[in-house]
DNA sequence: GGCCCAAAACGAATCACGTTCGTTTAGGAC
DNA sequence: GTCCTAAACGAACGTGATTCGTTTTGGGCC
């Protein structure tokens, strides 16, 4: 089962970071955070889990390693196509997807956030620079876009939880309102055909960027006095609400 | 140091889950995830790890019990007063609040999302209650409370992050918008007094709020309104009445 | 071509942690 | 007083990450 070699420098290398780094993509993906080790890695690329030290100082390294991976599937280019509102949309979807396609490797993102790697911050490069066209006062855009990734991540934890974390079990009969809304929910997901993680995704992106649209707009009406919209609203988002 | 105690039932009780968990949530505060152990908690009660399992099930089961302390601070009550926007905008200040009053717990949150405790969904019958009041279609409800939790555990855990996270460093040249971008919030930052997690969650919090109150009116705008539907009627606030 | 150093594998050992289990002592019911 | 159970201790185990020494090999240099 576990092909001995036998001790020094093999031929050919065996090792290096980057299969390493894929392959516990791979093992994470399979197994989950808690059955993932450096044991377990070891025993998929054949190897004993010392000879990890010769190229990465440690799990953590290797765990880096595989959420630069996952971001790297994280599309920002159509920052330079589209208009804010629908290019911060696909944005947004290009993260959930680039999460989705590893759900396993969500728990990772929540312990310690994305950064770092040069490769996202040339990402954030793009997505600043959209911002900047669109009009946003410079001293917002970093905030909005921390605003919008806490609820991309969120959102993220969300859908990786278990199913029935949100169902009142037998308790129900003291939570009515509760346990019918969840009821209605379950139901509202069957008809539209959706996933009950996509529906609060999509209604909260929705409500996220509406709201962020009316600010800019609200800002670009105190300053511009009389400037073009750069966003296309949705038609629930024709009205500023709140700020009264 | 570590006062011994000779084998056999003392006395008087020295632990009790109460005194268990309380004790965890400390110990938690005091030096984080990362330093957390059961022989930490231990040496902390003046006792040995095994003693635990004369009252909990391991480690999982004292960290759920620490999640229900913190959340148990959650207050709810806003929904039997104040409107919708309001009551909503309050309690999410509230649920934030539970968090940032015990940053290093907010991990916890990130893997096992909240729920399960029965205290836990009789706040959220209180949130439900509101929400139908204000008029929200009942299959949309716990969607809005998920995307508003999903943004308020993701602002968390960015307000727990290292605020150095952010920081482009020394590739600054090579990412001059984002770079700038970031020191202008900095500076912004310190012109307002509010910290870096802040900026991005009112400004968050109110765009979602904003967005969804959008959402809601034009809903009540198409049921309450002379015509009927477009599509199909669904189970809403109006027509649920009479299904009892 | 032989010599030597560094690279890259193994394997043994260590340390920290969660958990299990047997032992010990005390309190309470009968 | 006897017996059962609660609640502590302490020893042991298993897993997992990491360190270190050893072994083998490839490549540069004379």
């Amino acid at each position: 089962m576990t092909p001995r070699r036998r001790a020094g420098r093999p031929s050919s290398p065996v090792l290096d970071r980057e299969r390493i780094i894929t392959g516990a993509l791979e093992l994470l993906d399979e197994v989950g955070p808690d059955r993932f080790s450096l044991d377990a890695l070891a025993q998929r690329l054949s190897v004993r889990p010392s000879s990890f030290y010769n190229h990465t100082s440690g799990k953590d390294d290797i765990l880096a390693g595989v959420q630069e991976l996952v971001t790297d599937a994280i599309d920002a280019t159509m920052f330079t196509e589209l208009p804010w509102r629908e290019a911060t949309s696909a944005w947004a979807h290009s993260y959930r997807n680039a999460f989705i396609a590893h759900p396993n490797a969500i728990t990772l993102f929540a312990i310690s956030p994305v950064m770092g790697a040069a490769r996202t911050m040339h990402m954030y490069e793009q997505v600043v620079a959209g911002f900047e066209r669109a009009g946003w006062p410079q001293h917002t855009i970093i905030s909005a876009l921390v605003a919008i990734e806490s609820f991309l991540l969120g959102s993220a934890l969300d859908a990786w939880a278990a199913p029935a974390q949100w169902q009142p079990g037998r308790d129900a009969a003291e939570v009515p309102r509760f346990a019918a809304a969840v009821q209605a929910r379950d139901t509202h997901a069957e008809e539209t055909g959706l996933r009950l993680s996509e529906l609060s995704f999509e209604l909260g992106l929705a409500a996220l960027l509406d709201g962020l649209a009316a600010e800019l707009d609200s800002h670009l009406a105190a300053n511009t006095g009389r400037s073009a919209p750069t966003t296309t609203p949705r038609p629930t988002a024709t009205t500023r609400k709140g700020a009264r």
